[in-house]
DNA sequence: GTTTTATCTGAACAAATGTTCAGTTAGCTT
DNA sequence: AAGCTAACTGAACATTTGTTCAGATAAAAC
């Protein structure tokens, strides 16, 4: 056999990634195989190197397109008022995104430590990236006086770690509904930094 | 060659954790071979059968041994005094503490996916334990009106996801001491839980 | 309908994996 | 000093790993 039917990259490109996107979360980029990638697609391992240079590009394109439709969706996203309503929209809009794709965000927390120095750099910018935008949020409302916190950029840490939290317990059809997860976690960002 | 000079398994076993822990920690445990443990001990990959059963089991040791350590810790450190004092206690143990073993603590959050589900419930209730003490002193703090939370479960975990947090920036030497890091962290937990 | 191009197979490769074990030597006991 | 036991080596094992590539067939272009 050889090429087969129906076989077209613009369908089989995509359900690689998405294929190795669910395998990497669940159970790690070192414990999946190309191998385990491919039967998911239900091809040969050896198509996989028509989309992917290696195993580690894969992972990186993954984690790069992740963050750029990342901030991409938060520039979309961005409605003009004041800091605690942009604030209020930073927790809401983080919380949501993150929970429908947690499989990347997963990813893109955890593997860092499979990439190169060189692919490291590239991901580790765009996160700082991301956290300078709600920096910015509480560097205006403390320039303001509506917020206070002793280290914005540590604050801004804090407040991103809180909400990745998230991840780890929330399920769908449990017992919060996700603007009720939404609304308590912005009860309890909007007290931590204020004044 | 055979028993190697000095060798004796009250210094081998604990190297053999020791290097576990690390390289478990830097690669995550899918990526480290049984082969480079031995190498980091400087014994042949054979030697760690005599301490333990298979690789997993390592793991699984190395997890349960931190959450029985950090569950003693934290009993052996509980001060008398009203829940603030509590609260605030337990925000610096938790800082002071994962900080100091933050290998440990990696690889008991990062590597549950690798563990078989008897093994993941084992760590699992461990961890539920842990935050059940947090929850115990939000509960009181909100029956006495000291404290506001939504819902004292979430809070609980919000509040230890913020911690864990530090783990991800904090280096020895930085910008700021540890003692400057609990404070400022205690200053945000403190307000996010106020009336 | 024929040629060209895109897509995949299937086999192969060397290297690395977790694990076992017979054999060997160091340390301890008597 | 002899015997016993604890600790380790070194080689072997069957699998699995990432990756390559010549060949085969489907789809697209002409």
């Amino acid at each position: 056999m050889a090429r087969t039917q129906g076989s077209h990259s613009d369908i089989t490109g995509p359900r690689i990634r998405a294929a190795a996107l669910e395998l990497f979360a669940r159970h790690g980029f070192a414990a999946v195989s190309m191998r385990q990638i491919a039967a998911h697609v239900g091809v040969q391992a050896g198509a996989l190197y028509n989309y992917t240079p290696d195993k580690q590009s894969l992972l990186v394109d993954l984690m790069q397109a992740h963050m750029e439709d990342l901030m991409a969706a938060w520039a979309n996203q961005q409605v003009a008022g004041d800091v605690v309503a942009r604030l209020e929209a930073f927790v809401r809009f983080h919380i949501r995104y993150n929970l429908e794709r947690s499989d990347a965000v997963f990813i893109a927390y955890m593997e860092l430590r499979n990439l190169t120095e060189e692919n490291f750099i590239r991901i580790e910018d765009h996160r700082r990236a991301y956290e300078d935008q709600l920096e910015g949020i509480l560097k205006e409302g403390v320039a303001e006086g509506v917020f206070q916190v002793p280290d914005t950029k540590i604050a801004a840490l804090a407040v991103i770690a809180m909400l990745n939290g998230v991840l780890t317990w929330y399920r769908d059809g449990g017992r919060l509904s996700l603007t009720e997860v939404e609304t308590l976690y912005w009860d309890m960002v909007r007290k931590s930094v204020a004044v």
